[in-house]
RNA sequence: GGACGGGUAGCUCAGCUGGAUAGAGCGUUGGCCUCCGAAGCCAAAGGUCGCGGGUUCGAAUCCCGCCUCGUCUACCA
């Protein structure tokens, strides 16, 4: 917000000096604001007269000194200005500035940190996806819990979102799920049965086969189609998934079955386009898509010799259903095991006709789960598997939430299991949370009292420690918006982080309700604004803001 | 072999559209509750930012090469 004023006036000075013929527009948007690392820098830096003076081949001081004189003349903004080092120009802003926040931040309320930059552009956000064989894994959170969050901070953003889950319930695995169910169904009552090879261990399985018994009796003992036994294990599972979903606070608006794209002769629509426009041909019985002409190293089958689509040609229709529901943005979260299907579908998109720089893919490293410092390997078919239900069990929905928010998607992440059980108090989610806890426990015994919030003192916020607070609510905003743009939800943790931490500081050092009313009542206010970012951000993105724990 | 992503403190990770003395949490060590919540605070110790070149006033950040770990590289999904 400060910054964005001092930006406009730099820009402004910038513009003037061009028109005065004190340097050219070379450098015209390529200097930066920024906040120093380091106390006695001010409360932001330039590289202004760096930048100008290079661009000019003229000495950087002289700049900067030009620049400096002009905005001493700027009071109302600037409390003092310096040159530093090279070329630096390290910027004070008036304190009556900062203490201007607190006004703003409360009459803002609910709105404060969130935005209209997304101009109410339509997001599709395609996440979790998981076929129906089993309950979610750890694997399957954090990319639940990525693409939610990336979700609600767009929508934070002023974006129109709708949340879309994909998923198959055809297919050799199903069948597999089926056989399956069916063995186990057969060995609870006490008939022979043939569990197959590479068939689901986990004991849901049992569960689902109990039900069955328990609808059916032994009637389906001489069922030969493996049907009913799938049909119902999908039921059961997809039910179990979007439980652990509701859990977490997920709710998608659309759950579309792959099925339907054949159904409803999509699939063959797009190789018929594709083939009208050159894209496709036989060989060796097979149909080929040639995305060699998208610069691919090699074309790839689309149908296979047995008639039968490879995965790739529903995924291309898939997208192409996306566009066709006139989205402005598709977002699309995988794993990174999906990696080398990305290009396929981008060169399908884009042979169909559309703008594949419409689609933005985010690729999240894998979870590696260690317990006592090993490894523990993961498959659902063994099922020697973390669920997220279990993960949820063990240290509740806020600390899941956080704890998958807190790492940027492409850096593969360790999830300790004992630590996660064992030391779960250690959770940086409390570290927030417990911030606004104790914000509000003082709110309330200030309301005991009767001392109250008073925007007319705020002229008394003069400590250190009440200004650095102020300065980093100003960055609240801006680092909501980024972390919504760039579908970065690991930025506005840390920003929360670094709000609780000040405040945590802070209190340990000042006290908020003392003896003197009227600074009581100016502390208020300002610990008042802090209780609506920190609301806001928790809230934003899914995590709970309690007022007591 | 190729594509993509990692390699930053003992551990887990930020910082990466170039900026001044590289950060946080955990762990370690030492302090702080007769006073608004100690799930907190303060301090200390801890670093060849994988390695080597290059670009420039300036590189953890950009470029090139190399090492290393992960995922992928199917007429499996």
């Amino acid at each position: 917000m400060i910054r964005g004023r001092l930006k406009a006036a730099l820009d402004a000075l910038f513009a003037q000096g061009v028109e005065e013929g004190l340097w050219s527009s070379a450098a015209a948007g390529r200097y930066a604001v920024e906040l120093p690392k380091h106390e006695g820098m001010g409360d932001f830096a330039t590289n202004f007269a760096l930048v100008v003076a290079g661009a000019d081949k003229k000495k950087p001081r002289d700049i900067a000194t030009l620049v400096v004189e002009r905005l001493r003349g700027q009071t109302e903004l600037i409390a003092r200005c310096e040159i530093a080092g090279p070329g630096f120009i390290n910027i004070t802003i008036s304190p009556e500035v900062w203490r201007g926040l607190v006004p703003t931040i409360l009459g803002a309320g609910p709105a404060f940190g969130r935005s209209q930059v997304g101009g109410g552009r339509r997001v599709m956000v395609e996440f979790v996806s998981a076929n129906p064989t089993g309950p979610l894994s750890v694997g399957h959170g954090r990319q639940a819990i990525l693409g939610d969050s990336i979700a609600r901070l767009l929508e934070a953003t002023g974006h129109d979102v709708y949340r879309e889950y994909y998923f198959n319930d055809a297919g050799r695995q199903m069948r597999v799920l089926g056989e399956s169910t069916r063995a186990r169904y057969l060995e609870l009552l006490g008939l022979p049965a043939q569990f197959p090879e590479d068939g689901y261990q986990g004991e849901y399985i049992v569960d689902i086969a109990r039900a069955l018994v328990e609808e059916h009796g032994d009637a389906l003992k001489d069922h030969q189609e493996v049907e009913p036994f799938k049909a119902k294990a999908q039921d059961y599972i997809f039910k179990d998934i979007s439980a652990t979903l509701a859990r977490l606070g997920i709710v998608f608006d659309n759950y579309f079955n792959e099925h339907s794209l054949y159904e409803d002769g999509h699939i063959d629509d797009v190789v018929a386009i594709l083939r009208s426009k050159g894209y496709v041909y036989e060989k060796d019985n097979a149909v080929w898509f040639k995305t060699t002409a998208f610069g691919h190293e090699q074309d790839r089958v689309i149908i296979k010799s047995s008639g039968e689509p490879t995965y790739r040609l529903p995924d291309i229709a898939y997208h192409r259903e996306k566009f066709r529901r006139d989205f402005d943005w598709l977002i699309d979260i995988f794993g990174s095991d999906h990696i080398a299907t990305v290009p396929d579908v981008l060169a399908g998109v884009k042979a169909l006709g559309y703008d594949p720089d419409k689609v933005t893919v985010v690729l999240h490293q894998f979870v590696t789960l260690t317990r006592d410092g090993k490894t523990v390997k993961m498959s659902t078919r063994k099922a020697n598997f973390v669920t997220v239900d279990e993960l949820v069990d063990e240290v509740g929905v806020d600390a899941v939430r956080f704890f998958f928010m807190m790492r940027k998607a492409d850096s593969q992440m360790e999830f300790d299991l004992t630590l996660a059980t064992r030391e779960s108090q250690d959770n940086p989610v409390y570290y927030v949370q417990y911030a606004y806890a104790r914000l509000c426990s003082i709110l309330r015994q200030a309301t005991e009292k009767g001392v109250q919030a008073d925007l007319g003192h705020c002229a008394l916020l003069t400590e250190p420690e009440e200004l650095g607070l102020l300065k980093t609510l100003s960055t609240f905003p801006a680092a909501v918006e980024s972390a919504a743009l760039e579908l970065a939800p690991h930025k506005i943790i840390f920003a929360l982080m670094e709000l609780a931490g000040q405040w945590h500081s802070y209190y340990n050092k000042h006290k908020v309700v003392g003896d003197d009313r009227v600074l009581s009542a100016a502390r208020l206010s300002l610990i008042e604004a802090l209780k609506v970012a920190l609301y806001n951000g928790l809230t934003m993105v899914g995590l709970s803001a309690p007022e007591r724990m």
